[in-house]
DNA sequence: ACAAATAATATGTTGAACATATTTATCGGC
DNA sequence: GCCGATAAATATGTTCAACATATTATTTGT
């Protein structure tokens, strides 16, 4: 049954849309929405709740409520931080993580610089200025993706971490090839080279 | 400032966690849950709206509000729905779908059937039983995808392509290697050779 | 002209009441 | 005792009126 939270909802995803609404954009007055819309204010007020959910959103008192630059998967980690997920899709969040994780490699290895490069080894171990103690093969694997300067998927692939922690914590023990390896691949080889070696390094987790 | 709604919001979210809530399971009467919180019954249903905004729970009159398994990327549709993206998102977004039609490879080889190979050369152009009479570059890949089996992912990649739709509609010609040739490499080839196949095709959106 | 006091205006919060859908309980008639 | 119609109970859905609070705009006093 949809009530009129959802109906409110939905009309103010749709104007958002129509009207080119963009960031910074003011919302009219509560008062004013409840008008044009016939609804009590209180329904305007969920509605609006509901896109402050999803980031969409943020009221701020005698100002208004403004248009924001969300992030997109605000959603997605809230469920994520809720545990509302069963391990099927811990196993699907898994996949993805890996296919993200070798999928990016043609934007990793297409906008590499030394500076960049230099950075992953403090991770991999190998640079003496190295100051982790035990670097992590979770906390290489993010600096690497990094260097393709892609939020949304380095966004994303945070959020699917946190869905994996509850159960394999963070791996210790790194699987051949290592991640000098992959650094050396990267700075010297071809791009052939370095997406033969991250295959490597990644098939641990193929079926 | 964080309102009573927003603390509310998070101490459902930190509950649910906590007490391994699951599918199916009833939350507490809105009276009792405003009057064990502290707050008026206005500010339960808001906060419980917001869960309702990222598909993690779902209300019935009479039976109560429940947990449900929500499509995880909910909200992620909502905000691409409402046209809430730059291009530089658009961009991004357009690399992460690339990525995880790269990146799903190894699991597509590995799951490969000969019936899935017959339903995906429908989308190719070489069966004859085609009913496609244009047989979109999209659907071809959409088809690929869903041979790996992992939902989270489909569904993931269906609302990319949703924010990408705005620009560049349906792309109508189709890069080399043909679809032709992916089918054969995926059904005869190893998987080095499906995988290189698939890397020169997709390389047309590389940076 | 400038700082302090004051008013105006938006969202945030509360209470009580009523509407509505759906399940549960009750009651007759056979 | 059974069964169907009817009524009660119970959860969420919606409305109205009022007040709280933070921030901006205006006025006022010197």
């Amino acid at each position: 049954m949809e009530t009129l939270v959802d109906d409110i909802e939905n009309r103010f995803l749709q104007y958002f849309r129509e009207k080119r609404f963009t960031v910074g954009d003011i919302l009219p007055r509560e008062v004013e929405l409840s008008e044009d819309l016939h609804v009590s204010r209180h329904i305007v007020r969920e509605g609006i709740s509901r896109l402050k959910a999803i980031g969409a959103v943020e009221s701020k008192k005698r100002k208004g409520t403004v248009i924001c630059r969300p992030s997109p998967f605000l959603g997605f980690e809230k469920v994520v931080h809720a545990g509302l997920y069963d391990t099927q899709d811990q196993q699907d969040y898994m996949e993805l993580r890996i296919a993200i994780e070798l999928g990016m490699c043609p934007f990793i290895f297409a906008r590499k610089t030394p500076e960049k490069i230099d950075e992953l080894k403090k991770f991999a171990g190998i640079s003496p200025q190295s100051i982790y103690d035990v670097p992590s093969e979770v906390d290489f694997h993010t600096c690497l993706i990094a260097i393709a300067g892609n939020s949304a998927a380095n966004d994303f692939r945070r959020i699917l971490l946190l869905a994996m922690e509850s159960i394999e914590g963070r791996i210790k023990k790194v699987p051949p090839p290592s991640h000098q390896e992959i650094c050396d691949a990267l700075e010297h080889g071809s791009y052939e080279d370095f997406h033969q070696i991250m295959n490597k390094h990644l098939s641990t987790y193929f079926p």
